[in-house]
DNA sequence: GCACGGTTGTAATTCAATTACCTGAGGGGT
DNA sequence: ACCCCTCAGGTAATTGAATTACAACCGTGC
């Protein structure tokens, strides 16, 4: 029902070349991975050096910088060389996870790639259709969400939070019962898929069913151009790289919990007079149910 | 015709214009003066769009690139959009939310404290405890874990995590039912309990019951002298701070996220000749879930 | 087997950047 | 005062990069 958000997602450049990236054309690719391979490098080239890396024309290059926003190359480079100026501030700790490798490179590879979905995600971020999903959901009487795998603790987190805040919201995994839910929608009502690729078969199925009875759809996910972007009218991307050493979906879940708490913060500023009070009540509930010699009185 | 000015110097850009500005013809002072004034804005424009701002030809121009030793106009758009985008980075964010902030600050201070908990996890996290926690999770006939509200689907990820490389691992929320399972294990199980506060109850009993039957017993938590962390053989302890707005367990969830991360790398490597074979193995099972238009096959 | 949509490259074209060359203004030296 | 030399500054031609128009190609579904 609501506006369809813009193709073009806003943040720096080369998470958007990430993001992308799996809807680009083979040939397209290769550039996009020659330019994330060595950003500043490129920045150095011109177009005909650009196009002789990725084994492939002049044309394609061009295609590809119109791919990810950028009206022409010679912005590209421009771009290129403010990012990667700006990188090499903070160093990249950088490198996949290897199987040698100690558990203190471990910690220290995994921290670092946390943190950087964090604040790429966040630089990113649409805050504009944050806060188009944040009226929606304040003002929905019911919210469904769906997600399968690890993006379910993700829903069901987000259930839990809604509910402190009197927000009547369900967390569906089973795929007859998410689509029976579905069904039930209404205008006025979201619904909300979680999937990191935007290919989960289920939660893409779920959110057509809801938004075929009316419901403001919205999707969380890495990849703006996947299914489940398409199928909403809302998007919100994360900016997470998983590799596959690290594919159980780590970063890609932190920065989705992220964009759920900036959600879920949103609906309660709008929808409490003073939210704060009404989250003090709630850990209250929970008190008798803390032991002593913690001064601390929060939950889990 | 070339080397005509004196040393060539380095350094930043803007410093060698202003170093060599006496030295410059009226004309190219004048182009020197624009590039001054607005770095960035001339970054974005053509060799012609300058000339005219600055009232003289292209050659002029060209003229001037050379005389502050850049080669060519193209490279001082490059050099100039890299130095004015190192120039502006963004500011600390700090504080607390407040009812009254924007959803922009609202993104930006989430992933302040995100980031911040994520960073300060990792630097204090006991390598050698969580050695300890991977050798004995990786050898256990069965592990437990423990977690209530937030904590529970840290819980459930950590399952299911261990669930892809074979482990035998069971989450449980419920009270009792978290008793009887605790009941039941012997020497060589762990247990994990899982708490922010590292006071709730139902975790402690659990984890206590556990250590009655010999299972070794895990804490995570924010807080090393909490009774959970007593209760435990080992604590690995998160470095996340929560305030009020945000208490609905936020970055306490991300830096307890990071370290059962860590933990389960770890116990990957540790088990499986080749972790990374047997994660892209899980994948390929639900490859048929998966929708085409993307080359990206990773899960959720 | 054929039509179609999407991908890619070739060739033509446009436009930015660079160079070659010209003009005119000052500034001695005779 | 005149001439010549130098050098700032610009015009116009040239080069080469970037872009667009178009055509060939390939897999896919009917």
């Amino acid at each position: 029902m609501t506006s369809v958000t813009s193709p073009e997602p806003t943040g720096p450049l080369l998470v958007r070349v990430r993001a992308v990236m799996p809807a680009l054309a083979p040939a397209e690719q290769r550039v996009a991975n020659a330019v994330l391979a060595d950003p500043s490098g490129v920045a150095a080239m011109t177009i005909s050096e650009l196009a002789e890396v990725a084994s492939t024309s002049e044309t394609t290059v061009i295609r590809f910088c119109k791919q990810i926003g950028v009206p022409g190359y010679p912005q590209l480079r421009l771009q290129l060389a403010a990012q990667s100026a700006t990188e090499n501030i903070r160093p990249e700790v950088g490198g996949d996870i290897e199987p040698g490798d100690s558990l203190a490179d471990v910690v220290g590879k995994v921290a670092f790639a946390d943190e950087r979905a964090v604040r790429e995600t966040a630089q990113q971020l649409d805050v504009e259709a944050l806060s188009k999903v944040v009226a929606a959901v304040a003002k929905a009487p019911r919210v469904d969400l769906y997600g399968t795998a690890a993006s379910s603790f993700v829903a069901l987190d987000l259930q839990q939070k809604l509910h402190r805040i009197r927000r009547v919201a369900f967390a569906w995994s089973d795929v007859h019962v998410a689509l029976t839910s579905a069904a039930l929608l209404g205008e006025g009502d979201v619904a909300i898929g979680i999937s990191h690729t935007g290919t989960t078969v289920e939660v893409v199925e779920a959110l057509e069913e809801a938004a075929k009875h009316g419901a403001t759809t919205v999707a969380i996910t890495n990849f703006p151009r996947s299914p489940l972007a398409r199928t909403a009218d809302l998007v919100l991307t994360t900016a997470a790289r998983e590799t596959t050493y690290r594919s159980g979906a780590m970063s890609s879940r932190i920065a989705q919990l992220m964009v759920i708490d900036c959600l879920f913060i949103g609906v309660a500023q709008s929808v409490m007079p003073d939210a704060r009070k009404a989250l003090e009540e709630t850990a209250i509930a929970v008190r008798g149910h803390r032991l002593k010699s913690s001064v601390n009185d929060q939950q889990n």
